[in-house]
RNA sequence: CGCGGGGUGGAGCAGUCUGGAAGCUCAUCGGGCUCAUAACCCGAAGGUCACAGGUUCAAAUCCUGUCCCCGCUACCA
């Protein structure tokens, strides 16, 4: 019989930066769903990597003196080996400075620009030489550029676009009658109403200020968008190729059954990617998850500075399943959940130690007691016992159905929830079988045999359906029982444990129960550590902090020569007017005058200042940063601000009021 | 009026589509048990289901309005 095949991905992982447990949280969670499809009979091929490209990563490169190729060389195997403490069952880790895939973006891109979907373009407008800005025609005033008054010219700079609105029409067609294309339902709606209904701009998808990308072939200077690059290895990992030539993965695997990803790159995988398939001609992934996001836990960690956690940090304090538990459960299906030292104590403590370690441990324990460990069902039981034992059976029996509905529809945390109710109800039913009364009289002896048959067939079934979530911890269990791991068509049937199976005769303890003190000291001297490491690196010196003011690590840059600095151009500015920007949440728009000059500044600060005390200010000024829009405004400069660990910010000022225009040096 | 989600006992959540006695996990208190990892089982206290109107025999659930939180978007230069 051919086994149905199941072709999921995670996201690549952009490798500008260790990814923290937020972003193991992915993984873990696709890992989740491999293991449980494959137990369940799939043909399973799980695809993870890294993206490589991209300017970010090219800064980062040169901040670290390193040559880019090197420095992702490294960060991939720091993810690649992330992704294998985590016991991530991938098939394959693909990643985007690997040959074929650079070899085949070329052609793809080739092929979509001959056949007319990317076309040359330019980022078209009239220019200000002294400026060095665009500007369009309704930004002038008087014709004139708005910044110094001085006179414009059109001007323009070739770049390559994507001609998205050809296909939104079909893809418009394609999400509303396909409902699980888009999951949870809420993305859909988000991306229906602000990008494809308004209508879809064409994409730019060449980039010339910087070269560590895959260059286009035919245009010297362009290198392929990041976004381009990246989504396309989803099918350039299975072989595909963009003159038909497909290897036999493509065939066997395409399309995508399931793009596991997070909400907040819904946009590039609902929009973007099905558009350039449309342009290649392939088919359509079936379902693209956009998972919300873990989040640290605030509040209560008042202890803990550091504000990141990695995935191997926790490892190390917990366990790897325990932290695969505690990832997975507490995060919802459509908003985010939060993870943190002293939750995941809660966790372990409760579920793991408390309901399932013990469960096993009583389990075993019982059954080499009263009958050395052998197990055999003689079926006994009164009528009232047979009721029981029939509604444990029920409920053991049925797990795989419901969890399989659970996990068809990706909610992990609320299948994995299923299963401990099942733990929850063998510890009740202990109690209300009262073994160890049971064992006292010896006409109840098969009574016994039967009610410890149960226990132990049920923790077999239910051991089994933890495998996806708690690989290593299920097959402990399992060894402990004395059972091998079954089939999931097989978990609709109770009593398949083999009479007169043993058990092991020394249960090993699952998860030891956790002190919350130890683990929060452990935590914050793991913290620490990883602050101090930061610390060494610093090259500038600490600022000395007030007193109650907490330290904050600072990521040094590495050193510039004058050259560098002499070209940026701080001014003192005064504040002349002020708005809110209506359509900005956090934006304020200031009329600035430097010297004989007046600027119009934008700065995301409305949540600290109101536009009536921001007037009459004389604040520090970027004044020579290259002109942007943001909010359909101009921003002609940058008003330097503090900011604090929290994010809080607070105007940059000179100590005495000196005159617009004055020189920061 | 940019889009979307949320506000339910101390905490975290379900229930809202398809109105009909307010539920789960944890924490607190009381009890039981002793096979087990001071664990397990039972019971109790604790909520005017954000607020204000409306529809209805009946509203957490439907309608209208208001307030607050969060996410996305807007190149937070």
């Amino acid at each position: 019989m051919d086994k149905k095949k199941y072709y999921m991905t995670t996201a690549i992982a952009y490798t500008s930066a260790k990814p923290h447990i937020g972003n193991s949280y992915e993984v873990i969670m696709a890992d989740a769903i491999a293991r449980f499809k494959r137990r369940e009979g799939y043909d399973v091929f799980f695809q993870t990597g890294t993206d490589e490209h991209g300017q970010k990563i090219e800064e980062k490169a040169r901040a670290a003196g390193q040559d880019p190729q090197a420095y992702v060389d490294g960060v991939a195997k720091v993810v690649r080996d992330l992704c294998d403490l985590l016991d991530i069952s991938y098939d394959k880790f693909m990643r985007t400075t690997d040959p074929y895939h650079k070899e085949q973006v070329q052609k793809i891109f080739k092929k979509l620009y001959d056949q007319g979907d990317i076309y040359l373009g330019a980022y078209e407008g009239l220019y200000c030489t002294p400026c060095e800005s665009f500007w369009t025609q309704g930004q002038l005033v008087d014709g004139c550029c708005p910044s110094c008054g001085g006179p414009v010219t059109p001007a323009k700079e070739e770049a390559y676009f994507f001609a998205m609105s050809k296909y939104a029409d079909r893809l418009i067609a394609h999400i509303e009658s396909h409902p699980e294309f888009i999951l949870p339902p809420s993305r859909k709606n988000e991306m229906m109403n602000n990008f494809l209904l308004p209508g879809l701009q064409d994409l730019c998808v060449s980039r010339t200020s910087f070269t560590w990308g895959i260059p286009v072939d035919f245009a010297p200077g362009h290198v392929v968008y990041v976004w381009l690059d990246a989504l396309t290895n989803y099918i350039t990992g299975i072989e595909f190729d963009a003159e038909g030539q497909h290897g036999p993965a493509y065939g066997q695997w395409w399309p995508a059954d399931l793009h596991l990803i997070g909400k907040d790159i819904v946009r590039f995988h609902t929009i973007y990617w099905p558009i350039f398939l449309m342009a290649l001609g392939q088919e359509l992934p079936a379902t693209v998850f956009g998972h919300p996001w873990l989040l640290q836990g605030e509040g209560k960690m008042s202890k803990s500075k550091g504000n990141v956690i990695y995935a191997d940090q926790m490892v190390d304090v917990f366990g790897l399943d325990p932290v695969r538990y505690c990832v997975l459960r507490e995060m919802p299906y459509d908003h985010d959940g939060s993870i943190g030292w002293e939750l995941a104590v809660e966790r372990i403590n409760g579920d793991l130690a408390n309901t399932l370690g013990n469960l096993v441990s009583r389990t075993v324990a019982m059954s080499n007691k009263y009958f050395g460990g052998t197990v055999r069902n003689p079926g006994a039981a009164g009528p009232e016992e047979a009721l029981l034992d029939r509604e444990l059976e029920e409920m053991a029996s049925s797990m795989y159905d419901k969890m399989r509905e659970k996990m068809d529809a990706y909610k992990v945390a609320e299948a994995m929830e299923l299963l401990m109710g099942l733990f929850r109800r063998c510890n009740k039913y202990i109690d209300e079988t009262t073994p160890w009364i049971l064992a006292k009289d010896p006409e109840k002896q098969d009574r016994l045999a039967t009610v410890l048959y149960h226990l132990v067939e049920c923790v077999a079934i239910g051991a089994n359906l933890l495998e996806p979530f708690m690989p290593r911890s299920a097959a402990k269990i399992l060894e402990q029982l004395g059972d091998a791991p079954r089939e999931y068509g097989q978990l609709g049937q109770f009593g398949l444990y083999a009479q007169g199976g043993k058990v092991a005769e020394q249960g090993e303890i699952l998860f030891a129960r956790l002190e919350r003190e130890a683990v929060l000291e452990r935590a914050e001297k793991i913290l620490g550590l990883s602050g101090a490491e930061a610390a060494e690196q610093e090259q500038a010196e600490a600022v000395a902090p007030l007193a109650e003011e907490k330290t904050q690590a600072v990521e040094a840059k590495p050193s510039i020569p004058y050259g560098d600095f002499a070209k940026l151009q701080f001014l003192v500015g005064e504040i002349l007017e002020c708005k809110e920007v209506p359509k900005s949440k956090k934006l304020l728009c200031s009329q600035v005058r430097i010297g004989d000059k007046t600027k119009q500044i934008l700065s995301g600060i409305k949540a600290y200042y109101s536009p009536e005390e921001m007037v009459g200010k004389r604040v520090m000024v970027l004044a020579n940063l290259e002109p942007v829009k943001m909010a359909g405004l101009w921003s002609e400069g940058m008003l330097l601000c503090a900011e604090d660990a929290e994010g809080n910010l607070c105007l940059v000022a000179p100590e005495q009021p000196m005159p617009p225009g004055s020189v920061i040096c």
